[in-house]
DNA sequence: TTGTAAGCGTTATCAT
DNA sequence: ATGATAACGCTTACAA
């Protein structure tokens, strides 16, 4: 077998010479193009060097030349969170079949910022930003890129989001409707749009429902397991304890389960939980969590096609949201943690 | 201020100009050598120009010119397997820090050969294989690529591991000291060593106590949730039902713990169940996982570690594992859902 | 110490 | 239909 691998790297030129053509004929016939007229003959010969020769094209002198990388950036909050890698999972595909490799960045080991900065140099051809609060990071940090958004709406960029409102508004009718009247919300404190108008949404539901989100039921915390054991604990020692609260993740939705189970507060008997997200983690907790499901995989894929179209379409750096996509439904999975509000609230327990 | 950013490009041509210096002298001056000899002043001034011009190096041009690319790839076999995005982000900060990027590639979505493939033509430097059975994929596959491997000792190529073996070990010590001489494992039947590892020093702990694992006891079913549910469930309808199991992995365990719950079977009263991993999943469950820690972001850590030195040690073929590294190792982490055998073992539940 | 020239592997624009 | 030739942006001898 002819392979030459301990060798030089196998070139066009190498192709070129071994089927007798110049080398950028090599290129057309190589460089999968459409239309490309080169005779059916010499396309055949070319074909046949390049796999005896077992040639790969290099992408990276490819991308020099044509002045694109057929890299895409994705940053994401978190990967520990499993509904980020959701979404990355269904980016990741739609990407890769069209060619595009996809660098990776989790925004909670390095900023944002740096990240944009690397993958500049690298010379992405896009990137897709995740809930990492695009606004706040400076019209220069985006300046010439091209720009896809997931979850947080913006007249420059284009985007797709779920119906965050949407789920807070659920959640809250939810509770509403199995007879809860205090009710509580925990949310990280960052200026993440789907946390907002999540938390958005709940609150005007209830007010629709002539309820009061008292500031005290109101808990700020990170959006992560430890956040949700915090805030539940800060929420159960309140003499007006609530009896349903709505977390702003799955993730928050469980530390509060945990924060219950230590107290001795049972869910749902004397305290409902609402999570947001569906991640599969929802399922394996007892009492299953009852959740708002968000499609992350369709976020991330659709946020894909609209970029890598974007990037067909040669709109190098196309401003505006074209035709804002309206959200991705969400919808209430009722499971294990809630359930009707007891006849008369529980009165804050004593120790023991 | 002097931003031409929607105009061409900055190029160090343009620096050189601004700079009134030949180009490639910037790229003496920026291209961060050690010793490269300019004189202050010079140098100086270009970075001023550069800085003032807003000049972001290439670094695909960069690596066509140094024929690298800066690239790592890392191959993982499940992303949504939290164990493995640990592995991933112990071994993205390291690179980070030594100025590569990382082309992540689940190997859930597409097969490692074709992901190699890919990885191939973007000219990436080295790659990292997290079990995914690099003894199974063809020495051609590998061929002239800079390997390191996680969880699969290979004369072939340099890696690092958890001590596998050891955490078996450990489990059927743990569960055989609580009183059990029924036990069970449930893992995938893939080809990983991990997993065979983990097996056989149950085993062989096992056999070191006088007790034999019987056929039944022995459950293949993949490493996952679904898994551990279907595996668990044909244990608890064997005759002689075992009283503890050691799982593959913590997804396996929790699946486990599920089947038991559903079933109406007691955890640790009436089946103790050990996993492996340690994610953080395993404090979520009720009662909490007793499991094996292994050390994921240490193993991607040193993996990437190993790799990025062998890179810069110019070793751009290095055949052999080095010193073969020995084995990470794991600890026992006894939490709730492991407790001494009950005075008789339990028979098969009626239904009821 | 600095500039000149050549080249990295491709693609693109011309003539032919 | 094909083949020279010139980029792409940067690095790296080697010459000045």
């Amino acid at each position: 077998m002819p392979r030459r691998s301990l060798t030089r790297r196998v070139t066009v030129r190498d192709v070129a010479a071994l089927a007798g053509v110049s080398q950028p004929t090599v290129s057309l016939v190589l460089g999968n193009h459409p239309r490309a007229r080169v005779a059916a003959e010499t396309r055949e010969r070319v074909v046949r060097a390049a796999e005896e020769l077992g040639y790969r094209p290099n992408v990276i002198a490819r991308g020099l030349a044509r002045r694109r990388s057929y890299a895409l950036g994705l940053i994401v909050p978190d990967l520990r969170n499993p509904f980020y890698t959701d979404v990355v999972a269904g980016a990741e595909r739609v990407v890769a079949q069209e060619g595009y490799a996809v660098l990776l960045c989790d925004a909670s080991e390095v900023t944002p910022h740096r990240h944009l900065e690397t993958l500049r140099e690298r010379q992405v051809d896009g990137v897709i930003l995740d809930a990492v609060g695009a606004a706040a990071l400076g019209d220069a940090a985006l300046e010439g890129l091209n720009v896809v958004l997931v979850d947080e709406p913006s007249e420059r960029w284009p985007g797709v989001a779920s119906d965050a409102p949407g789920a807070g508004r659920m959640a809250a009718e939810h509770l509403i409707g199995l007879g809860h009247r205090r009710l509580a919300y925990m949310g990280p404190a960052v200026d993440a749009w789907g946390f907002r108008m999540r938390e958005r949404g709940f609150v005007q539901a209830m007010r629709a429902a002539g309820l009061d989100l008292d500031s005290d039921r109101l808990r700020r915390a990170p959006a992560t397991v430890a956040g949700g054991i915090a805030a539940m604990r800060a929420l159960l020692v309140l003499s007006a304890r609530p009896t349903a609260v709505f977390c702003g993740n799955d993730l928050m939705a469980v530390g509060a389960l945990k924060a219950c189970a230590a107290a001795g507060v049972s869910v749902p008997g004397d305290m409902s939980v609402i999570g947001c997200d569906d991640i599969e983690l929802a399922t394996l907790v007892t009492p299953e969590l009852t959740t708002v499901a968000v499609p992350a995989r369709e976020l991330g894929a659709r946020a894909a096609r609209m970029l890598v179209r974007r990037l067909a379409g040669d709109a190098p750096d196309g401003r505006g949201a074209a035709a804002p996509a309206r959200p991705l439904p969400v919808t209430l999975v009722t499971r294990g943690t809630t359930g009707p509000a007891a006849a008369r609230p529980a009165a804050p327990h004593g120790e023991g």
